[in-house]
DNA sequence: CGTTTAATTGAGGAAAGTCAAGTGAAGTGG
DNA sequence: CCACTTCACTTGACTTTCCTCAATTAAACG
């Protein structure tokens, strides 16, 4: 199951959402304010982060077309998400979302299913943060964007980077400038080879998952 | 809502349910085996974690009593589990599950809540693991441990480590020396003191709370 | 085309990893 | 009950890696 929703469901969700537009580095909501709606990505890229007292930010997620946030127990955002590009995105009143909900079991096996994958994902980022070596973690790190792109059927002969450097960091836990270093360490070995700064290519495959798996 | 499922709902699936016995160390169940059963804990502790194709082991989570595990999309267990002490559990058949959950609106319910609760802590887990330091990341997770204790209203007085170092290390991403020293340096700057290995005490609460928030 | 922002690169220092030795605790068998 | 074995933990010395700060280059934008 790659969609969350089939296209059924997802025409009877349109009755009750409207469409909005974020232009690039836009807060679409924050975190700890009510939430109050539910948003269903068209289109572009946005990052889920969290925000330490001390000002700086710990990327939780990131999401892409098809992708469901804004869930939260208790009425609460529990982060903040900030768009990466454009995007347009479903937005879906919270109550509307809850009375269809209870009427709709399909749907809320559905959301159960987001949740797990949610969870997965979650699980992935805590692996991936385990890592003790920049280079393993942005092997990870390209991995996971090959595989939401091949999830979402786009081409995967290139691997596509939205997010900047400083976002990667944040997600896989180093300064921007190991990822910097990162990325020249898999360019100069031949292992990668980028187009600009935001398309790349895995040249040598087997060498790629070596790192990619190597805990050291 | 601390526990899962309330005294009734419990009842209802004790039923269905056998008890299991653990000794310390015993593995419950595999990685990538059929799941057949899904337990929940009386007494004791597990571990959750996944295993590296280079045998090296990653913690995913501690599970504590009234913790359920075992749950999996696809009917295929996605970790490992195994006591870290000896273990009391109830064990339900999943086919027994699946068609209580099917007639239980409630239960669902309950599970999906169980789901939000595990997408939290993973959250947490990943937050912990993109600390720098190891001061803040045994912080955090000594933190993790004393909010767990107060969610199963056992005294906070004292932080109680039922598993060894080296899994606290695996857990938090740093070598068992790491941890070690960790736990030198808040002792030695006194804001934690050791009863024995596997007790401890926060003596200065405004410090340990800063080292826990701090990025850096 | 100039200005601003993003990314790269270098040098020095701090932190944690690794390896190895030593200490302490717990459990076993005589 | 005590000596002995074993395992868990601690501690030290050395090495590696990454962070920080700073300077430079490259790209994006008005």
């Amino acid at each position: 199951m790659r969609q969350l929703l089939s296209s059924e469901e997802r025409a009877r969700l349109a009755v009750i959402s409207s469409i909005v537009r974020f232009k690039k580095g836009d807060v679409i909501y924050h975190q700890g304010h009510r939430a109050n709606a539910v948003f269903n990505i068209i289109s572009g890229v946005v990052k889920a982060y969290q925000t330490t007292s001390d000002g700086s930010k710990h990327i939780t997620a990131f999401l892409f077309p098809d992708d469901l946030f804004g869930l939260s127990d208790e009425g609460w955002y529990t982060n903040s998400t900030m768009t990466v590009t454009p995007v347009i995105a479903y937005q879906l009143p919270m109550s509307a979302l809850r009375s269809r909900l209870s009427r709709d079991a399909g749907l809320e096996f559905h959301v159960i299913c987001k949740l797990c994958q949610e969870l997965r994902q979650a699980q992935h980022h805590a692996f991936l943060l385990a890592r003790r070596h920049a280079l393993s973690k942005m092997a990870l790190f390209l991995q996971l964007l090959e595989q939401l792109q091949a999830a979402r059927d786009e081409p995967t002969t290139e691997i596509y980077l939205p997010m900047n450097r400083s976002d990667i960091g944040e997600y896989v836990g180093t300064s921007l400038e190991a990822v910097s270093r990162a990325f020249r360490g898999l360019t100069a070995t031949g292992i990668i080879e980028f187009r600009d700064r935001s398309h790349l290519k895995i040249l040598d495959r087997d060498a790629f998952e070596k790192i990619a798996s190597e805990t050291n």
